[in-house]
DNA sequence: CCACCGTACTACGACTGTCGTACTATGACT
DNA sequence: AGTCATAGTACGACAGTCGTAGTACGGTGG
């Protein structure tokens, strides 16, 4: 049975992230604006925030770091990416089946 | 213009007592329990959590607190209710706003 | 008669995630 | 030469939640 956590905002920039990374790899400045752009600038996650996000969910196991030349032509500038897992897959399937039971949950205290 | 915050649940905790507190002034227990049956049982507040609520939102002016008998006969039993005051309201109108704007950012990263 | 359950809380401390602030470094544009 | 966009790292504060525990009272069951 879904839990219903605590959390949701809170914990659901773990879900945006992956979804932005079940599409394709992806590193921190691009997915920040990323998430700035499908919430049509209604959301804008904090730099730390984020980091902070890729620390916590790479010890999870949700997803996988590696370096990467910023061009293809490869002139030595690296950054870093992230790669999502099957872990991190799963757990973004939990939380959208979590997300349908608490929308349900708040909604009954909302009016309008 | 609405605000989106970082905290739904985590925020929305105070939403859903003051949207008990609506209809009546009414007190821990009994708040604990209506949030489990409006919820289905589907969400179950933990004690410390409703009446750490209760200290804040008294602080923040957004609840009144007073106590009263137990039962009408008023045998010395004495009960803390807690009554919504009108800076209460306005937060609950506020934060039913808010949830729509979250509720539409939080599903354009949700898959189903 | 005593144990336990339901009621109605309070106290305390830990933990987690977010966020403010600040700093580094590079390349492009002006 | 200065600023903007990019691409981060480090550190510490803070708020809200939650686990644990303890108090107190009344009613019910064995």
């Amino acid at each position: 049975m879904v839990e219903i956590s605590s959390d949701v905002i809170r914990g659901y920039n773990d879900t945006m992230i992956l979804y932005i990374l079940m599409k394709e790899p992806s590193y921190g400045y691009e997915i920040s604006k990323q998430i700035r752009t499908i919430s049509d600038e209604k959301y804008i996650i904090k730099e730390t925030t984020l980091y902070s996000a890729f620390t916590r969910m790479e010890k999870n196991g949700h997803i996988e770091s590696f370096t990467a030349d910023q061009d293809p032509n490869g002139n030595g500038k690296k950054r870093t990416y992230y790669r999502i897992t099957d872990a991190g897959r799963q757990y973004y399937r939990e939380k959208c089946e979590e997300w349908g039971l608490t929308k349900d949950v708040v909604e009954k205290f909302i009016e309008q």
